[in-house]
DNA sequence: CATGAATGAGTGTTCATTCAT
DNA sequence: TATGAATGAACACTCATTCAT
């Protein structure tokens, strides 16, 4: 019942009450709204703690380490997107399915690109977590059967188109973030050029 | 006449002597190989210092700050990939120049696969430095200047190109590194699908 | 008329409930449980109160202070030392209580050998607390008892030797048991040793 | 060359300038120092820093843990009761020995008594520590020795015999400290009693 | 110029204790 | 009375940076 572990990731608590549902959610958003207007120099326990306005021992009892926060703040951002993506399995198109999940892609990193950007980083630094993993392998799996779509050219199942496109998406977005960029159309245009011509190119042309 | 402010991010003194210019280069490598060995976890100027076999007085004598240490660093490989790539502005055809230029970027990110990776993350952190971006505009120079080529689509003039295709070309690289992919010649097959695929499919098509 | 302090080291309240006394009984009883499995370094009110099924909330109902659950627990060895030893009193012959008292102690001590030890160094760690110095004084006392049993050396009441016989009892069976000694036997006859050894050398000899 | 082990427990660096050496034992008797005058709640760090006139730093560039202060300090004292005893192992006489170790180790832990009670405290929190052992076994050693003489009883070397009796020194004198008595020869003569009372009544008597 | 010992603000984390429910 | 979430002071430890030698 009881883990000794001290390098265990998982909350230290279910949040199966009321409360601390809500005392977690407001300390997952503490950390963004901090990483957002501090960056990573300001991105501490005190701070997040105080912008949550809860005590540190409040998000030690929630967390175990101040890694579990960050990693459970990039679980929920994987997870906004996942919601924003779920329904696309069901489409026929390949065509329209990458399209929208660009559409939803774009959308998602610029609602808050800061954040997208600093979580981005977090996310290379932390060590694999599997709670994490399991929703980026969901939005993978998504994608990847948008490239199964029957419109679409064969060579798109390469094993490393899917890890290739995503990685195109996440750079062009970031990049346009860091740049102050806001227009979302002209954003999903580019990166569906991106991701169209990847794929074009890729098969063999007649 | 010179800035002594204290928060300058230049070296405090210009490596004149043949000796200086050896320590300069000593810290720098050590920083890199510290970076490769330990992570962004063991990199400490302590670490540096006596990896590059001089004291920490003396790293701070060259470099103000760890962070201008790691500028210098990001500016060292900029610079080391400039020199593979500055030949290429005499081509005349966009195709081909952006082919060498695919070809050197993946090779040189490929070469030290974490170092690019971990300086990739130091850069985004790190607020923009004009000495460091001296040199990454002159590969965006470069770059854009492939993109001019007459063999090309008109359109790969368009202002974010340049910047979009520079993010993908490290996306894809630093993707596959963090993958543990050694192929240099996959690698360059799939980035010049991304690449030309961009902007074939960016151009108006018939 | 009662010491309100808020340091007071008494129990807030006396258990006069039957629910009550089974509560202190179960929070004491973890505390032992505690201290052996997880030694000093677990040994924390959470963790005890988890450990008798109640809330932290109600181990501060009935101990003002962590100390006073250690105080507690100290005392009721003592007690239950004092249990095995009451009868001793009766007894005619000072080498035969004495005999009967070590082996008592010796079982006592023996049968949760980690415990006593952790419990002789809190003891050692506390402030001292007159809750406690009832039982020891009571054990001091019968102890006394048995040294003026008139076959032992007049000397034996020297107002030190009790207070230093104890000591070498408990000092003897802490370190064996340190050292996972378990024989019973053996160790009661090095006490006896240790003890009757002090007792005669003590005396003048002739 | 380096160790990247978090747990050793050895300094970061050997005191080999003169500075550094000063330094070390200034923290080491700070350490006493606040053991003595604030007991083990006052003991941490930044007390030890304080009082050694240096800064948390300072401590922390010497040993690489609070414990590894306290092994030091413990260290320290060992050594100390070893000079008072290193030339005991020529004399002739097993009961001379034995008794120059008893007025030894009687003057070495009253001296310090506080300190000396503490420090018998910590050793026993503490993991078993090779660098500490050594002294303690040396300590042993002679002790062994001296039981080894001629003109001692042959039982006085069962293998507990050793370390029962140093226990019961440790004992008597921890509790004489403790109930704050300071006359020397009067704890001297109760000690011999101890051990030469145990030695004799462990030898079958005739 | 080089050294590396010294600094000390800052950070993550724990845990005894309280108090609203 | 019981609960257990919340508190926050306290602590161990790190590391960028300085400065006397």
């Amino acid at each position: 019942m009881e883990s000794d572990a001290p390098n265990s990731l998982n909350p230290r608590k279910k949040p199966g009450q009321r409360r601390s549902a809500a005392t977690v959610a407001a300390i997952i958003e503490a950390a963004a709204r901090i990483l957002e207007a501090s960056g990573l120099e300001g991105y501490n326990t005190n701070a997040i703690a105080e912008r949550a306005g809860v005590s540190v021992g409040s998000l030690y009892q929630y967390f175990p380490t101040k890694d579990a926060v960050t990693r459970a703040l990039v679980e929920r951002e994987a997870i906004l997107l996942m919601e924003e993506i779920a329904d696309i399995a069901a489409l026929r198109s390949g065509r329209t399915s990458l399209e929208r999940f660009i559409k939803a892609a774009v959308a998602h990193q610029l609602r808050r690109p800061v954040l997208a950007r600093l979580l981005d980083i977090e996310e290379a630094r932390l060590p694999p977590d599997p709670e994490v993993e399991v929703q980026s392998d969901r939005v993978t799996e998504i994608f990847s059967q948008c490239l199964r779509g029957a419109d679409l050219p064969a060579t798109a199942l390469a094993p490393e188109a899917a890890s290739d496109l995503l990685a195109i998406i996440r750079a062009i977005v970031d990049t346009a973030g860091r740049h102050g960029e806001t227009d979302r159309g002209a954003l999903v245009r580019r990166v569906n050029c991106a991701v169209f011509g990847y794929l074009e190119w890729q098969a063999p042309r007649a």
